[in-house]
DNA sequence: GTTGCCAAGATTGGATATCAATCCGGGGTT
DNA sequence: AACCCCGGATTGATATCCAATCTTGGCAAC
């Protein structure tokens, strides 16, 4: 695509959203220059863009660190994906035809699939994916990139918070969901997206480490296989098979599977 | 505040809502380190900052232009808008308190005063700020930057469209949807919102260039007054002030006034 | 032993000079 | 008139250098 920064950009975004990166990390520019092999303008630039997504802040003089939202600002993230979601239902109930209505019914039916095979990490995903599924079909780029942006951000909390609580239901969640749109009670649709995200919120518990803190060298180290200039940097439709059956940390970003309630990594390195 | 890139960013961002630079506007890593007296790495990085924001896009290899949206995207733009503005609607209906609703219609009439004063560039700024104000009241930081972003843009977008209407029905618009809120109105007050921003969309036309272009030498000029290194540069409460009875340029952006419909901009530089 | 201060080192923010790659435009050729 | 090629201009990026600031460790004073 464009510029080197955004290439680093995406890996540390990467990086951050699957936990190898975990708040509060201190991101030192000359460490990120030496692991990329660029300058460190390169990597400064990439920290700026991580800092406007909310995923990292910047403190002058001190450098760039994984964002540590507060409890206050988790709570704020997660009002606003409600809040986003429940305008996009809103929409959709009036105007997805039924090729939409059917490519909802046709994901959670991967996700109950997935569920059945006892495949956590591809079902997580997948239950993840429902939620960015609801907003494209919505049809507007601009509100997409909101919405994963707050995705984004709420996958950075699950690094501070701790999930115990059975995540089978929510997968019926999304299902009734559809159920309710599609007959167009939607005040009930909205209740239960609230009622969805807050089963998430409710869950957690902050100032809670959930996952050991690695180095930027150590967590980085997987994503640099990549040439820097091989194919074109096709960087969306790979996730799906790489993880179709890896139970390594790299998978465990949905709400926390409650057969192991602390020792969730299984330490790849 | 932070770094020399961010209050670039901030003074570019400012002259792109004042309509000083104009959608399409080449912005030259030289020509603006010239400008600023800075490196062009700090330009670059300031640049990154704005395309984030969507206020800018970054061609390679070929340099940075003041963002000029599509209609599509614009559509999309004042869609988002009212879809957060709905949700917000919807919780302030449950949760503000009086001296919320009191603020809201503290507002509206200063607002009014200032139509009657006859102070059209207070009075469209006022009528901005409500919408800014009524997300305020939602105590959601997070929500408030988005809204804030989506705002920037549909600002940037009236570069390039013109609006014909009369904005005084606005001004009821947004006493009434007080009014709904208040009385729990909400579907009503929800279908005014849409109704209201439907309003200002359908007043414009594309591929119209309103604002004639200035370079960014002459569009910057008035911003560089600021020493480098003096007060804090606290940029948020001078500009109600500034503009009160100034009818330059800068104060020519909300939903133009129909009393003149091509020469609104008085040739300031 | 604890506290506080100060200097050395490390890190960030930024400037400058330099270079390769790419894009644009103009002039010459066919 | 259409086409091609070349040179200037601009961007992307690097290396090096410098000032300001932060951190840290040691040293002195209490």
């Amino acid at each position: 695509m464009s510029s080197r920064s955004q290439a680093i950009a995406d890996v540390l975004t990467r990086a951050i959203i699957e936990h190898r990166l975990v708040p509060g990390c201190k991101l030192g520019e000359r460490e990120l220059s030496e692991i990329f092999g660029v300058s460190r303008i390169v990597v400064r630039q990439a920290l700026i863009r991580l800092a406007n997504d909310g995923l990292a802040q910047i403190e002058r003089n001190r450098g760039a660190f994984v964002a540590k939202p507060s409890l206050q600002e988790a709570l704020e993230i997660y009002d606003a994906l409600t809040l986003v979601e429940q305008g996009v239902a809103a929409q959709l109930s009036d105007r997805l035809g039924p090729a939409g209505w059917a490519e909802l019914r046709q994901h959670v039916e991967r996700q109950r699939q997935a569920v059945a095979a006892g495949n956590d990490g591809l079902a997580d995903l997948l239950g993840q994916e429902f939620h960015t599924l609801l907003v494209r079909l919505s049809r507007n780029k601009v509100m997409q990139e909101i919405h994963a942006q707050l995705i984004r951000r709420t996958t950075l909390l699950r690094s501070l918070i701790t999930a115990d609580f059975d995540y089978c239901n929510l997968l019926d969640d999304h299902s009734r969901i559809i159920d309710l749109l599609e007959k167009g009670r939607l005040k009930q649709a909205t209740e239960l997206i609230d009622t969805h995200h807050r089963a998430v919120v409710r869950g957690y518990i902050m100032d809670r480490a959930v996952f050991p803190e690695l180095s930027p060298r150590e967590a980085l180290a997987p994503y640099l296989d990549m040439q820097p200039e091989a194919d074109g940097a096709n960087g969306s439709g790979r996730k799906k098979e790489e993880l179709a059956d890896d139970e390594s940390r790299a998978t465990e970003h949905g709400h926390g599977h409650p057969h192991e309630s602390s020792g969730i990594v299984p330490e790849r390195g």
